[in-house]
DNA sequence: GAGGATGTTCGACGATTGTCGAACAAGGGT
DNA sequence: ACCCTTGTTCGACAATCGTCGAACATCCTC
């Protein structure tokens, strides 16, 4: 089974938008955005892990993530220099905590 | 009845983006995006009157218009330099139309 | 005041979404 | 071989969402 990822630019904005407009999922690219690669058990936020590999799929299908299996574990890692560069600003606009000014 | 029109600051930022994750809706950004005021009835979108309502009050609700009342009609407008200022490159990275490179 | 234009609100509807437990699949360790 | 760990998939369920027509509210102009 393929993981499915697709290309960036084919992806619509809104399904990037949609992605990103849900607490735990934007919680989970938050973690990604820390850099490197997390196993998905790693993400606990409240959910059971069905509905966590629900939300990753979701990241996933809409040219977020990226995941490699390794043994019984799979690593995801944010897909950030392809965001940022058809998105400049994005990313850093939705991830910041909270802007103080 | 009060326009309804919060502070982006209290708004969640899955509210934001839930609101921008709308075909209809991201259509009425790019043309309020245009600058100046829109009267509601300018936004030809193929859908009914009521969906139009319904979209203009969620992007409303979410921050991200503000609308005045004048006679008969009501005139929106896109609360950019708040936007902007709040989530900086967020409706440049969502409004251009496609990245070329 | 009657009529028309512009929007909003009110159900209603079908579709999508987030959530779960349970079942399943695949690897690793003992 | 067995079991445990890690994830995915499969219904199912309640909640939300986008959509519509119809009714309503407001204002403007005869």
């Amino acid at each position: 089974m393929e993981p499915h990822e697709p290309d960036l630019a084919a992806v619509p904005v809104t399904a990037v938008l949609a992605a990103l407009a849900d607490d735990v999922r934007l919680q989970i690219v938050r973690a990604l955005a820390e850099g490197g690669e997390h196993a998905c058990g790693t993400f606990e936020f409240g959910v059971s892990k069905a509905t966590r590999s629900h939300h990753l799929k979701v990241l996933r299908e809409a040219g977020l993530t990226r995941t490699r299996a390794a043994g019984t574990s799979r690593y995801v890692r944010l897909r950030r220099d392809e965001l940022d560069r058809l998105y400049p600003g994005l990313l850093d606009a939705v991830l910041t905590p909270r802007p103080p000014a």
